[in-house]
Parts: structure tokens; C-alpha cells; sequence
DNA sequence: ATACTTAGTGTAATATATACACATAGTATT
DNA sequence: AATACTATGTGTATATATTACACTAAGTAT
């Protein structure tokens, strides 16, 4: 039987990876330098193609896994890009997905034959991008505001426990905008979100917080702002 | 140079259309059944590859234009799927769209050497589905539903002027639930949905009803439920 | 013992959402 | 001409959710 796809030329599928996570109190971004032309001294998003043999989740997967050694965390489809000239080499659509890292695991950051360096960008102060990778920084920054309002998707960026205080800054962060701390609290406690842990966080020099973790760690939607 | 992805296999990127619109009183979906194997008698969402030198949308365009005959009505991207396994011929990534037709619209739909029959299929009653278009058409309902709840999506789905009756309908069918009548109309008017064109829809054996235009017909996030 | 800093808590005012029933303006029928 | 019929169009009271706002508590550091 003649195999009807092969009387196109193919267009090769891709997918690129948005890692978020706090760094320092701001919202930042995994980025990686290129040591090719045309690109040469631009970052980049991770990422790569896609085997013919493996799904476009597993390549999203295995990209971050190479560049950050991690697995295990959230990660979620973005959107596809399918520009017909988003690639000098040729005709590349990529799919790109965002993950989400909690503030307190810190990765093994290694470069590569292909890269120059590898690290972390506040999304505020972000270098020249390769390729489209400005836009889908921006849609992945916008995709990631939007969810944490109407999502619990915020567990994927805490660490296993957590003070209230701390969960609240995470959301002032990436929202960019001060939050009631007694109106939040309400919030968070009749929404079922968290729960105690009878455990409180010592050795600062002031009143000890109690510990809360979150009462599921799976996507759900909450309306939480 | 190179060109480095030449050293993979390619996975050949397509396109899939979800086409809804509302068609007596229930939400439907656009069809094809399939003449060749092996989905032969199957039904199929309009859809198939994507050139080399188009942008996926635009190719997303190119063949809702070529099942239905219509352009210039609401395509968003929808979702990219990837499964290694979703095409028995060959490695096939899909980029699903989903494409929204005000019910006042008919199509000139038209068989062709490549399909059987073309026709409106309500979204609670389908029929044995290709490939994983099932899972693809799912996908769109359920984001319908929920953009509905959200934005102003509900201009495309309606004819030009309309009634605060039939505006209210589109919700009640494609949310499959009841509306309470006066509740509607003061969230319509105060969110500024709709203005008023001074027209009635004359004719009907019951009192007439005032005539409604869209304030905005481009997509906005507005919260509507 | 005192200063310092972050944690932790409640109430009143406002805004939003919900529940609910009858008069109105036409056409159709006699 | 009168009456029946049917979908349109409208307001109010109640419950719920959101907002604004300030002080005491529990530790460490001096």
C-alpha cells in the first residue's frame, strides 16, 4: 500500500521546554546558550526534536531531563508553533511545553557538545532569545499567570512543606502584585488547598511559622484569586 | 552546512478541525466518513497535512476551507497530539484546531474522491470515530465549555443580530444546563456583552423580541457564569 | 529586660450571585 | 371583536463572596 504522506515534503516536528521556578524572589527561566551559527551567543529554550519513536510528551520529557537531570515534575503541553519560517534550518514545528520546579530542588546544570551555558533568567531580565523562543517564553509567562488563578498548579512550585507566608509570596511574585495576607489566608483555608502539619519552621529570628503542605499534589481547579 | 534534523527520522506534522456549530438545538460537529482503508466507513475530523511552506493555521484554514467552503470564522489552536502510535501509516503529529459556525450559516458540503459523506453529527450522539479523533473531539468540547464560561467566544456561534432568548440558548445547550431567564439578562447587560439595535424580530405569534448585537466580536476575557 | 521582626487573627462594609412571579405585546382562533 | 395563547420583559429580597483594615503573639538578637 503507498503510504499517502510520503508525497509531501515533511514537516519535522520538535518541541521546545519553558522551565519555571523561583529563584531569589523572582520568576525565573531555564535557559541555555547556543554555540552554532546562525544563533551562536543567543539562548535558548531546551530542547530538540522529536524521535520517530517516542511520543512528543516523552521528547519534552527527556530534553528536560538532559539538560536540568530532572524528572518528576510537572509538566504540561503549551502550545504548538507552526511559523513556516520559525527556523532558519528548515521547515521545524515545535511543540512546546512548560515546567514547573519547586523553588528548594536545585538542578546539576550541565553544558553540552552543543552548549555554551546553561542557567537561570528572571523573566523581567531575559537576554536575546534564539529562533521564536521570546514569544514562547511569553505565552508560557502568560499560560502560567492565567493557571495559577483558576488551578492548584502553584504545589509544583513550593517545596514539600511550606509556611503560609511563603505560599503567598509565590503568588505575589508571579502575579506581581501585593496580596491581603488575612484575606488570603481565608482564601486558602475554606478552599480545603493546604493542610497543617502540626510542624513549625524554627531557627529565624522571629515568631516560628506553622508548616501547611498541600492537600493534593495533582492538577485540580480551584478558584483561588 | 548540515542541516542537522536530517540526521532523524522526521515526524510529519498534520492538522485536524473541529468544527462546531449549533444545528436544531444541539451542539454538532462537522464529519467525514472515510472511503480507504483502514478506517473505511469511519468517521474522521476534516483535517490533513500540513505543506512545507504553510504555517500549521494556515493549513488548518486550508482544509476547513476545502470541507465546508467557509473562511473567516473563529480558529483557535486547540491541542497538539503526539501519541508515537495515533496513525497506522506513518508517524503523523497532529495540531487539532477547533473552528466555531454561527447557526445561521449552511455549508456547501461536498464529498470527495478521498471521502464518502460529509455531514453535522450532534456531539451527544456519535458515531464510530477514526483514529484518535474521539479523543481529539472531547478535547474540544470540553474546551468550548469552558471558554464559554470565560471569554466572549459566544459571538461566533451566533448569527449577527439575535435575541437575549436565543443568546441564552447557546449556553443552555452547550453548557446542558438551565439558565434562570432575568439572572442571564442582568449579567448580559451589566458585563456590556450585547447592545441593543432598536430592531425586533417581527413575525412570530407571540410578542416580539428586541433585536441584539455583540458589542465585540474578537475574542476577550470577560466572566460571564 | 528590651527591641526587633514576622506570624497570626476578626469584623464590618460592599459587591456579587441567587431565587423567584407576573404583566406585556404580539399572533392565532373563534 | 373578543379571547386564548405564547414567548418577552422586568425587580426585589436574601445569601454568599470579596474587600478593607490594625493589633497581639512568639520567637531571636542585643
Amino acid at each position: 500500500m503507498s503510504k499517502p504522506y510520503q508525497k509531501f515534503k515533511f514537516v519535522a516536528a520538535a518541541t521546545d521546554v519553558v522551565i519555571f521556578s523561583l529563584r531569589g524572589e523572582a520568576l525565573n527561566v531555564l535557559l541555555i546558550k547556543m554555540k552554532k551559527k546562525p544563533y551562536q551567543g543567543k539562548w535558548a529554550l531546551p530542547g530538540g526534536m522529536v524521535k520517530i519513536s517516542e511520543s512528543v510528551e516523552k521528547a519534552a520529557r527527556r530534553h528536560l531531563q538532559a539538560k536540568t537531570g530532572v524528572s518528576d515534575i510537572f509538566l504540561e503541553q503549551l502550545y504548538a508553533f507552526g511559523g513556516e519560517k520559525r527556523d532558519p534550518y528548515g521547515r521545524v514545528l515545535s511543540v512546546a511545553y512548560y515546567a514547573l520546579l519547586p523553588y528548594d530542588k536545585s538542578l546539576m546544570l550541565k553544558t553540552t557538545a552543543e552548549y555554551a551555558d546553561v542557567r537561570w533568567w528572571p523573566v523581567a531580565k531575559l537576554p536575546a532569545l534564539a529562533y521564536d523562543h521570546a514569544e514562547i517564553l511569553k505565552t508560557g509567562v502568560k499560560r502560567l499567570r492565567s493557571k495559577l488563578g483558576y488551578t492548584n498548579i502553584v504545589y509544583s512550585l513550593l517545596p514539600r512543606q511550606f509556611t503560609l507566608s511563603e505560599l503567598q509570596k509565590v503568588y505575589e511574585i508571579i502575579l506581581d502584585q501585593e496580596i491581603d495576607k488575612r484575606n488570603f489566608r481565608k482564601k486558602v483555608g475554606s478552599l480545603g488547598l493546604v493542610k497543617t502539619t502540626g510542624k513549625k519552621r524554627r531557627g529565624e529570628a522571629n515568631r516560628p511559622a506553622a508548616l501547611f503542605e498541600f492537600t493534593s499534589r495533582s492538577l485540580a481547579v480551584v478558584n483561588i484569586l
